[in-house]
Order: C-alpha cells, then sequence, then structure tokens
RNA sequence: GGCGGCAUAGCCAAGCGGUAAGGCAGAGGUCUGCAAAACCUUUAUCCCCAGUUCGAUUCUGGGUGCCGCCUCCA
C-alpha cells in the first residue's frame, strides 16, 4: 500500500501515517451543531474529510468515519426558544437542512451520525467514571473537569495551564477548582430539556459527547480525529483530557488534522461577524462543483478567502476540466486504429500524471497540487484531439480506455464532474435528441455553405441560449449541451 | 499579554537548499466566414535586513505586515 505522510497537530509535524490496524482506517469529525442552516465555513472540513477518506479508500484502506451531531446545546436552547418549538423540531430541521446541502456538494455520508440525544446514558456513564477516577467533581448540580488532575493538558494546544490562566479571558466562577475546569455535565434550568442523572436532571456539557462517542464507536485508539482549527481549544484538548482519562490509555487519537478557515475579506466568517454565506444560497447562484472544487482548491490547512470572483474563476477553470472530459467521450467514439506515435505519448503522460497525483495526495493531501496534474492531463487529451481531428490519428480504443479511467479516477477522488461523466445518451429520448441535433446541424451547415451566416449565426445563437454548445471543426461541427 | 500560522506574478496557488508547477485574467499568434473550444508564444531577482552555505524563495536570527486561537464557533 502506497505510503502517506500526513501532518499531525498533535507532534506539530508531518508524519508517515501507519495505521492503528493494518488496512483499516477508523476517523472521526467534529460535525455540526443544527441551529442554523449550514453555511460555507461549516462546509469545508466536510468536503476536505469526504476527500480525505475518498483517497484513503482509493489507495487501498478500509475505512469507518463516523460524524457526530450536537443535537443537545444552547445555541439549539435559544433558538427554539426565539420560535417557541421544541428543542428538537430545531435540530431535525437543520440536520435535514445539512443533509440536502451535502448530498448536492456529493459528500458521501459518513458511516453513522451519533447525536448526543441519544447517547445520554453511555455520556452519563462516562461522567461517573471520571468523578470516580477523581479527574471530576461534583459542585450541587454540575459536574466540573479538573484540568489539573490530567498530566498531559495542553499537549495538544502547545500551551501550558499557567499559559491559559495568564491569558484567561473566561468569567471566573469561584467554585471551581481551577478557571480552566469545564463542565462535564449541567444541572438543569427552567425551560430546557433535561435528563435525569445521579447529579439529579440535567444535559451534558459540550465536549463530553465526542469523547464518548468516539470511544464507543472507534475504541480507545483510532486513526484520525479532524475539525474545523477553532476547535483545537479547547474541544480537542478537552476530548483529550476526558478520554485519556477515561481510558487510562494514550493517545486517544495518532493524527490530529484540523482545516483552515473560510474568509471573508481576509476575515474570519462567523456567525458572530455576521459575515457568514449558507451553502443553500451559493449554490443558488454557482454550481456544486465550482463549490467543492473552491474548497478544494488550497491546501487544507490553509485559510481560504471566499468571493464571487474566486468562485467564478473556479467555474472557468473547472469548464477546461469539463471539455478535457467531453473530448474524452468523443474520441471514444471515433474510429480506432493502434500503434501511433500521439497514442504511445498520451498513453505515457496519462500514466506520469496518475503518479504526480498520487504523489500529491499522498503527501498530506495536497489538492491543489494533484489539481494542476489533472489540468496536465486535460492539456494532453486536447492536443492529441486535436492531432485525431486535424491530422486524422487513429485513435487507439485501448489508450483512451486507459486515459478515461485514470482521468475518471482523479475527478471521482475529487468528488467532482461525477456527471459530466455521464451526460450524454443518459435516458431513453437521448436516441431522438441526437438525431434531431444532426438535422439541425446539418440543416446550418448547408446555410454556412450557402454563405447564408445570418441564418447559421442565429442558430447557434438560438441553440446556446438552450445551453447547447456548437463548435466547428475541419471535420464538421459538433455540439455539447 | 500568552500560543500558533502566513507573506511567491494583475488575481488565486504549489514548491521549501541547486536561479520558480498549475489555474484565472492580459498580450500576440494558429485554426475559423465570424465565433466558441483548443493549441503555441508571452508575463516573478519568491515582504525587508543580516547570517549559514559553493549556492537560499527554501535553513537561522532580527524586522515589518496580515490572520487565527486563548469566549460559542467548522
Amino acid at each position: 500500500m502506497r505510503e502517506i505522510k500526513v501532518y499531525n497537530d498533535l507532534t506539530k509535524q508531518k508524519e508517515v501515517f501507519i495505521p492503528v490496524t493494518p488496512g483499516q482506517i477508523k476517523m472521526y469529525v467534529c460535525g455540526i451543531t443544527p441551529y442554523n442552516h449550514t453555511h460555507i465555513g461549516n462546509a469545508r472540513p466536510f468536503v476536505t474529510w469526504d476527500v480525505i477518506r475518498r483517497y484513503l479508500q482509493h489507495i487501498g484502506y478500509e475505512v469507518e468515519l463516523i460524524q457526530n451531531f450536537t443535537d443537545v446545546d444552547d445555541k439549539i436552547i435559544n433558538a427554539s426558544n426565539g420560535e417557541n418549538v421544541s428543542w428538537d423540531t430545531i435540530a431535525n430541521r437543520y440536520i435535514a437542512s445539512y443533509f440536502e446541502v451535502m448530498d448536492a456538494l456529493h459528500v458521501r455520508r459518513a458511516d453513522m451520525y451519533p447525536r448526543v440525544s441519544t447517547h445520554i446514558p453511555d455520556i452519563i456513564h462516562m461522567v461517573e467514571v471520571l468523578v470516580k477516577k477523581g479527574f471530576a467533581y461534583v459542585l450541587d448540580h454540575d459536574v466540573y473537569y479538573s484540568v489539573e488532575s490530567f498530566p498531559g493538558y495542553g499537549k495538544l494546544s502547545g500551551r501550558s495551564l499557567d499559559d491559559m490562566m495568564a491569558g484567561a479571558r473566561i468569567e471566573v466562577d469561584d467554585r471551581k477548582h481551577n478557571p480552566m475546569d469545564f463542565a462535564l455535565w449541567k444541572g438543569a434550568k427552567p425551560g430546557e430539556p433535561s435528563w435525569e442523572s445521579p447529579w439529579g436532571p440535567g444535559r451534558p456539557g459540550w465536549h463530553i459527547e465526542c469523547s464518548t462517542m468516539s470511544n464507543k464507536y472507534l475504541g480507545d485508539t483510532f486513526d484520525f480525529h479532524g475539525g474545523g482549527s477553532d476547535l483545537i481549544f479547547p474541544h480537542h484538548e478537552n476530548e483529550i483530557a476526558q478520554s485519556e482519562a477515561y481510558t487510562g490509555k494514550a493517545p486517544m487519537v495518532k493524527y490530529w488534522l484540523h482545516n483552515g478557515f473560510i474568509t471573508i475579506n481576509q476575515e474570519k466568517m462567523s456567525k458572530s461577524l455576521n459575515n457568514f454565506f449558507l451553502v443553500k444560497d451559493i449554490l443558488a447562484l454557482y454550481s456544486p462543483d465550482a463549490l467543492r472544487f473552491f474548497l478544494i482548491s488550497t491546501h487544507y490547512r490553509s485559510p481560504l478567502d471566499f468571493s464571487d470572483e474566486r468562485l467564478e474563476e473556479t467555474t472557468r477553470s473547472l469548464e477546461r476540466l469539463g471539455t478535457g472530459i467531453d473530448n474524452v467521450m468523443f474520441l471514444l467514439d471515433q474510429p480506432g486504429g493502434a500503434g501511433s506515435d500521439e497514442s504511445k505519448q498520451l498513453l505515457c503522460d496519462a500514466q506520469k500524471v496518475e503518479e504526480d497525483f498520487e504523489e500529491a495526495m499522498s503527501d498530506d493531501f495536497n489538492t491543489a497540487l494533484a489539481s494542476a496534474a489533472m489540468f496536465e492531463l486535460a492539456k494532453k487529451i486536447n492536443i492529441y484531439k486535436d492531432a485525431v481531428v486535424n491530422a486524422g490519428v487513429p485513435v487507439d480504443p485501448s489508450v483512451m480506455a486507459e486515459v478515461k479511467r485514470i482521468f475518471h479516477t482523479m475527478t471521482d477522488i475529487l468528488g467532482i464532474l461525477e456527471e459530466r461523466w455521464e451526460k450524454i445518451k443518459t435516458d431513453a429520448n437521448s436516441k431522438d435528441y441526437d438525431n434531431l441535433m444532426e438535422v439541425i446541424l446539418k440543416i446550418r451547415q448547408e446555410c454556412r455553405d450557402q454563405k447564408q451566416y445570418a441564418i447559421a449565426d442565429m442558430i447557434r445563437e438560438e441553440l446556446t441560449k438552450l445551453g447547447i454548445a456548437i463548435e466547428d471543426s475541419p471535420q464538421g461541427a459538433r455540439w455539447k449541451k
């Protein structure tokens, strides 16, 4: 199996990836808190992890992906109070909305989406164990984690307890043993959803859910844990403290990966700054492919500045790839004949591109570099097509089949242009459609032969309005929708 | 204040010891009745200053600028 390297936030360096169990990868990605529609900042990690998962599967790993929904939370409670509906109405609504846009973006479903609300007994159990082991303490109806009890606290975020104390901006709760101690269980307040527990009715704190659910489904030590870089502290730091204290084993996770932020005018996109864009609104203006390709056009750890200009630019660059695909499909239909130098060259180029692509992806999932390889292939295909069309070089069917396989594999790993490969002959009517187009092009050609250019151009313009593009060539006109 | 990241062409973005991938935009050309698509050509002393080195965009130190985390946040 191909060796891959990943940047590990736990060790702050790029490392050769070695799975806990050979051939298998278990990963956990922090999901959303469903209290609003998914914005583009939310979308980045899921697209990123989708590409990573696809690639790992491509090189032969069996991958298990778990992604949670934080469906018990202050923000959801606020939203439900604001609309005067139950908290689960809010959660279910936005979970449905989340799936809608993620499906549109071709983000493949995780193996499981555990929710907080259906794991309360597991969470209570973990909190009880932490109390029993001396890592947590009870205050009235609340339970807090004692950060001082866990020697490794701060190892992920790279800061010491002293550092944190010095810069602490949190409100001080006198009852807590240490200002940095965080809630594992919160006693119920009026109007909030609550569950029975040994400490009275209440609900889980934010961090405990991920420890509980990741441990339940992926075990004491698993391979990857992902999420936005803002989750490093305190969320992921706290997860480590909870899980490793609970299991008595370390590490909880071998490789921690975090994606950079989406920015607007170089500033972080966030709900508090009110500068966020909803995925559903963007998809009303741009194609899912454009948004998806935009999100992976930069290395996943770098910040990514969002703007209309960038999305338009991405749309244009994607069209270049799309044309390459169209040409592959076109060439596959051409009369064959093996053995030309052009065919041999194309095969050689394509194999080089495949190697470059995998090398890039294997180096900390460098999608930007991998994309460059794809553009390279598109160019080679276009050159080959010119040779076929202009110089009458016969198409080698076995070469084209291999080129298609390589190109298709790459777009598939990145999850883009899926429909482009199937655009032609998708339904029973397409035969009639093809025949009809042939008639129209014949009429237009006749106009051109008789120098009736105004009519020929009118036909072309009308077809353009229908989304059908005409390309003239020495061998006659081609059309594509 | 503490911790961390980033600075590469008009824009976006890889590379990270041996004089700079790719995309978008621009210019010129080929093809075309015109167009579209495509192809060819063309556009960078890699923020500044020191240092290490035969050699630095790439390493070290110091600046400058921008961003993120330390509070809910993907």
